[in-house]
DNA sequence: TATGAATGAGTCTTCATTCAT
DNA sequence: CATGAATGAAGACTCATTCAT
């Protein structure tokens, strides 16, 4: 049997990083004990301190693999030579879809982030910083090219689109009336309408 | 003295809410512990569990003072003889300015309302769907004027105005650039540009 | 409004006391609450230590009742000039309608002395040890007298008695097929037909 | 070393039941901590709790030995070629005396029983029934022989011997001047004798 | 007499983590 | 690689009792 893998098909500490995210959203992190996510993957406690040091380092692994997983997805489109417009359109729906798609892993993150160690927090922090500047920068980007509106602060902007975005847990239905993609056209929309210039009155 | 009062001036009740409130939207509520709580306040276990009868309570009572609050205000701003689209801007202003001054409140209820049980969740969640319905009988009333572009489904404007609202502690500082009015004003003009109807093209 | 009682007709220390019995032989002594007792009662907590220095007085009191009250009714049968064997069924007759009578004290007594302080216990033990030699005499007279047979001591027997009379509360129903003073001729059969002398072989 | 054991040449499950059962008898089920138990057993808590879920389940698990012990012994007894009254002779003394080498058992039985959840004392009070029941089918057996008087209810025969067995604990003494098999006859004397037909007179 | 706010010591239980096997 | 027994520290909560009013 090849090493670290389990008769289920998946890696072990991919295994343990699935069954932690479900519970950790259905549940909270510190609701979930370290026997239950075991008990729910199969094995034992043993095995998990095995390829984690501590229940900590579940929660940070399921943050960098959001966040690694939005940055790439973000730079490809970035790179995409199209109007400014357009990118930030395709950006905004992209993180709509992506964060549905993941919506156990963009809860967790929302809700339990502030029970890691201060130092961890930090880290993460700084990552999603530097994400949400890429994302700035293609705001201001319009800006300069006056097709979005420079009265309102790009910083500002990006928040208040994110919050939308963080909030998604809270209610989106995966049977509900729209689906993710169409969530994400509205978003966007909502997004670009609200940076376009003010008429001229 | 007063029954209940202590010297500094405020009932217990209350001052074990405000301090339970500062702490929980510090640390998190579980990683605040009962004893924080009451060495904070200056009193002893006993004298907590007089008046609440479990940490779960102070956790609601937060949330219910919080919902009572922004319920009174949005009912104070829509009986306003204005324009929808000027009443839809105060509402958006104000619930950002009353966030903002109980930004402990706003956070703890966003990061912990899942720690509830389910039973009490439900009771919340209710109290701020009527909330949230409030809020879309008004984009719903300038959709029918015409002052607001149809094609959007008002309760996904709703969900997506107030993830940004609840978003505002993750980095509102107050002693950052900007006042918590220029704040509420930004994300009410946000709101209403896009709601703006498209342009003839 | 006569002090000392309430408008509830009895004296409050005997109410608190009927009503903690009750919920002592309920629920037992030490999963009763002072709290459950003096709202039971309709009064609070200070009226109660007014009366009482301690929850412990309360299972005291209710134990000397009892005592008191078969001591008085075992001297009176005692002192009924009949023959042995017929004063002996007279009082263990009258024992076990005594303490169906008062089913609640006599549950609390087997259930919960043994929760009193050492030197408490030692008082009640020394009580009951009177009653019961009061008890035995009975026995010895009978079987010097060669009424009951003298191989068995009679020690044992009353406390092999008294085992099934404290017994009383585990299976009697005041809704079942006996009626109190039927349990107490079958009891005191059942004692006075073991004591009968063998027959000879 | 084997796993689960400990110096002292007991399984740790086993040296805390023993251990908890000394505790309970002596000083009551309430006031004994859990502190206590695993202080005397020489352990922590965590390694108590890791065997039993609860400091319900350590009483539950008394009872429970207790009565399989019990009715095993029955059950033998029972199927013992003998004339009725032999049997139940020796199925009584045979409970005195085991009931005096459990004296520990027994006592925390009939102490704290009542302070179990009510659901487990249904199951403790149905097994008990059923061993009642058996004991109960050997008076009857007798009855219909016409070996045993028929006159007095089986059941309050059996209700009327197990008050006194259970009572044993709060008189026997192991350095008394009964032994255990001695007190074992003497009961099962009594019960016999108790049942025999009434003289002709 | 009676109140009820407050105390403080104590309770059971949970759980992440370690380590000998 | 993996087990699971055991640790140890911490947690929420209870409750008899006191005392100023």
């Amino acid at each position: 049997m090849p090493v670290g893998r389990t008769g289920d098909g998946e890696a072990l500490p991919q295994r343990l990083l699935t069954v932690a995210t479900r519970l950790f959203a259905e549940k909270g992190f510190e609701k979930t004990s370290v026997q239950e996510i075991v008990a729910a993957a199969g094995v034992t406690k043993g095995a998990m301190y095995h390829y984690f040091a501590a229940k900590d380092d579940l929660l940070q692994e399921i943050y960098e693999r959001l966040l690694r997983m939005q940055r790439e997805r973000l730079e490809a489109i970035m790179a995409d030579p199209q109007p400014v417009a357009r990118r930030l359109h395709l950006a905004a729906a992209d993180v709509v879809v992506t964060a549905i798609a993941n919506l156990d892993d963009a809860t967790v993150f929302l809700q339990s982030m502030h029970l890691l160690p201060v130092d961890r927090q930090r880290a993460v922090r700084a990552a999603r910083r530097e994400y949400h500047e890429r994302f700035r920068s293609l705001v201001e980007e319009g800006q300069r090219a006056g097709t979005f509106r420079p009265d309102v602060p790009a910083d500002l902007v990006v928040d208040y689109f994110f919050g939308a975005v963080h909030h998604l847990g809270a209610w989106f239905r995966s049977d509900g009336r729209l689906t993710p993609a169409q969530v994400g056209t509205h978003f966007a929309d909502l997004l670009l309408s609200s940076l376009r210039p003010e008429p001229a009155r």
